[in-house]
DNA sequence: CGTGGGTGCACCAATAGCTTC
DNA sequence: TGAAGCTATTGGTGCACCCAC
């Protein structure tokens, strides 16, 4: 019998188990874990020596041994098609603050829109055992990429690109809602004549939700669709400011334009400003309302859809999808719009 | 003897492990291990019975107990205070390029800024045995707070703010340069005769060093110091721009500001739009070079640190410090200045 | 005869190193 | 020699049980 009690701290010394602290006072193995559970079952004068003796033994507890033991994790993955999105920032937010308050630890992880990384990610969260996912799909996914997911029983939420065929609990905003304002907004408010929904990725997306209660209420209204200007788009800035600097090369742009997403919508305020100066205005409507919108110049006005908010809702539905107990809303905000100048509000 | 090959696909029946697999075959364990992990040491015929049965059975591999067994994990923590910073998402570009590559997993934690809960992450990634952490310790960390990791010999990169008494491999920008770089183009290149450093957070910060050699260069050019407009100041757009509203109400600006970051200039600039109109011109410029600040309005001149790369050389160094070669520069690029509108280059 | 305080051991799901055919 | 098996090992947890007041 090797006495392991006894430790020195050259770098490289063996690692100090549970049973090191437990041989060095004497203890049993359970004792100790208890005491680092901060079970009621022990009694104080046992608590404290341990403590002292762990400390001094430098001991560090293996969550992930443990973790193997209870088949339990505390770890949450968002995992998103890009984190340089502030959208996603906006979100995660929200998710954290709902996850934290009952001690699940929120950790992101970006696929880069790339369903081959997404997969690997996904299985590995699933390999470790991870207490639950919230992901926006990237964009060319199909159902058999969530099929390893979806049968490993991860508690799984999808936000905003929802997948056919595939029936996890979906988060989404309400795009009927929000091309509706978009529309009375542009039209009514501003009486804009030719339109136009700007940007936007073609496939598993937003887009086409948005785009087909818009495109109705322009029709109804009377109003030109703007064809070319509705071609779908990457939803980026730099994207945007790309092709409307084109578009713009070519010709006037229409008179209202409402972009997929605030992101979206600072490219097309570059353009503008960029473009010949006394080019018609053009009312300029981003959908988000992210945090620095109101930073930007112009400041963007927005279909506002609280990505905030958003988050939390993703976290309550994946407490509800563990079968935890949740308060509050589980149904993503009704979206408003919020004027500021890039419409010509301000 | 029971039967624990055959699994039904009811929900919530017992997860397939790799024994069941193993036995429905007629296997060993071991055998079954090797094909998860693609050994060469198994024929072709038992490797694909082997896969095609444990996706028959829904067999998921589980990762956490041979990261028990092996000691070993890929996952990186990045260790962020605030998520809703763009050069956040650029440094973690950059970590997950290099990281990557090697197979290594990177999830972003966000602290907020707030040490508890930074304490909690680090004890978490610890205890779950995390290959390695990169991050930028919340304000008010203490030496005390990295005592943890410390002892635990996780390897541990510390990014832009340094911790006195914390001997952790740092990765930093060159302050110095920075200061220098931004004195000599508002002084040399634009005359300004009355210059200030606009925000950044007085503790653990660049801010100490870069306000250092700017503020010598101002002196040694005979340009006024403007003391108000140079307090500390928190960095985000959004009390950057709350500070210069109220500055400007009180006075007028200085002519040449270095701003603590692009993300501080953002907000500068807006209350700069919203001021008098025919005030004196001030020459504005950011530090980092973010993405988007070419977007903005005016586009945001910027001394460039180049965030995506200081990403790869924390992954390098964590790398290194993993003891795994190591390609590609260890040392973070030195910083350059981006001319743009809202100095008054373009 | 409870009961507070603690022990012993099987178990979680894999891997490593050695043996065997 | 190539392919597979055996068994100890990883660091904890859950539970049945035990012992002494």
């Amino acid at each position: 019998m090797r006495e392991d009690g006894e430790q020195d701290d050259r770098l490289g010394a063996r690692r100090v188990r549970m049973l090191d602290v437990a041989n060095a006072l004497g203890l049993s193995r359970a004792t100790v874990s208890l005491v680092m559970r901060n079970s009621p079952l022990v009694s104080e004068a046992t608590r404290s020596a341990v403590l002292v003796e762990a400390e001094r033994l430098g001991y560090i507890y293996n969550q992930a041994a443990a973790n193997l033991r209870t088949q339990r994790n505390d770890l949450v993955g968002l995992v998103m098609p890009d984190v340089m999105n502030p959208f996603v920032a906006e979100v995660s937010l929200g998710v954290q603050e709902v996850l934290g308050e009952v001690g699940l630890f929120v950790m992101i992880a970006n696929t880069v829109d790339r369903v081959d990384l997404q997969r690997q990610i996904l299985r590995s969260l699933v390999g470790h055992r991870a207490a639950g996912v919230v992901t926006i799909p990237a964009l060319t996914s199909t159902a058999d990429h969530f099929a390893d997911i979806r049968r490993s029983g991860l508690p799984t939420v999808l936000l905003l690109r929802h997948i056919d065929g595939v029936e996890l609990p979906f988060v989404g905003t309400d795009e009927a809602a929000i091309g509706r304002l978009g529309a009375e907004h542009l039209i009514t408010v501003h009486g804009c004549r030719r339109v136009a929904y700007f940007g936007g990725d073609p496939l598993a997306s937003p887009r086409v939700g948005r785009m087909e209660t818009f495109r109705r209420a322009v029709t109804e209204a009377a109003a030109d669709w703007d064809a070319t200007w509705s071609e779908p788009l990457e939803a980026t800035p730099d994207a945007a400011y790309r092709r409307a600097a084109e578009l713009l090369a070519a010709g006037p742009p229409p008179d209202g334009v409402l972009c997929h997403s605030d992101n979206v919508a600072y490219g097309l305020a570059k353009a503008l400003r960029l473009g010949t100066p006394d080019a018609a205005p053009c009312a300029v409507l981003g959908i988000d309302d992210l945090h620095q919108s109101a930073m930007w110049n112009p400041s963007i006005s927005s279909v506002a859809t609280d990505p905030v908010e958003l988050g939390r809702v993703c976290g309550r539905v994946l407490l509800a999808e563990m079968g935890m107990p949740v308060e509050g809303s589980c149904t993503p905000p009704a979206p408003e719009i919020h004027a500021r100048a890039s419409c010509g509000c301000h």
